[in-house]
DNA sequence: GGTTGCCTTCAAGTGGGTCGAAGGGGGTAC
DNA sequence: GTACCCCCTTCGACCCACTTGAAGGCAACC
């Protein structure tokens, strides 16, 4: 199965600018390209893709990516150092979890907080911002 | 309590760049100058810069949390708009947790595979990539 | 009074895209 | 057969949120 790059940017929900981008700094070696120079997908770029979703998604750089994308190609040899990238990866990613766990009890105590002053201040005349302008305002 | 920029810093594991930013671009209304014209930071301006690493780290983009704060500064007509703001942010960091959740199982996958071939294809000499160089192998 | 050291401002650089301009090829419509 | 449309290409510029560097000010110690 071979695909364009927008129906490629359409399956995983990118722009095709960051799909050429990735390509264009060697992040898939393997792309074809047609007689008129498009590129060309198949589904192994399409799993390489989705692991530079996953790396990129989790924050590791793009260097680093390139340089774990050289690791598989390189074969067998290279697992160990590519085991330890992954246990890296996990760790970080555990710790950006916990971050943001952290960061969002802080904003649901805020939304919290401001559902009681409204509740508490204007019981029945509290309009959702996206609905002010129009005539709901029943005390008016 | 006051505080310098350094120690502010240290105290919320941030460079000096970043809250010289933040407060360049109008995040931090309130901070004092001394004498000498260096930023002197009080126990509300941390509470600001709080929320703004909050915010910053669950993706609000700068201008953003510029508006935020303005309705912070506007009073208590501004809870409704930052009630809904609030909410979005939560929705949004949810959707981001989940999202890293998803990228860490593919990550625990990777690990755990290339555990299995490295116990699998060399159950004795597997020596991390930290330790390589150092004369540790066994059976060589 | 010179050096150290922290501060300042302003400008430039970085990472990772994102976008626009300029141009080419291919298919259909006339 | 050429005009038009659409998608593709490359290359260079732009964007955000910092990050860093350069140049200089003030304070305080030796």
């Amino acid at each position: 199965m071979s695909y364009t790059i927008h129906e490629v940017a359409q399956k995983l929900g990118i722009s095709t600018y960051s799909i050429r981008y990735y390509h264009d700094h060697g992040m898939l070696p393997n792309v074809k390209r047609d007689a008129n120079n498009n590129r060309v997908f198949n589904d192994v770029d399409l799993e390489g893709l989705h692991i530079i979703l996953c790396l990129r998604g989790t924050g590791m750089p793009v260097e680093r990516i390139q340089h774990y994308l050289d690791l598989v190609q390189q074969g067998e040899s290279t697992v160990p150092e590519r085991y330890e990238m992954m246990q890296a990866q996990q760790e970080r990613t555990l710790h950006e979890i916990a971050g943001l766990k952290n960061h969002l009890s802080t904003i649901n105590f805020k939304v919290d907080h401001y559902a009681e002053i409204i509740k508490t201040h204007q019981p029945d005349s509290f309009v959702p911002a996206s609905m002010r302008g129009t005539a709901t305002n029943q005390t008016a």
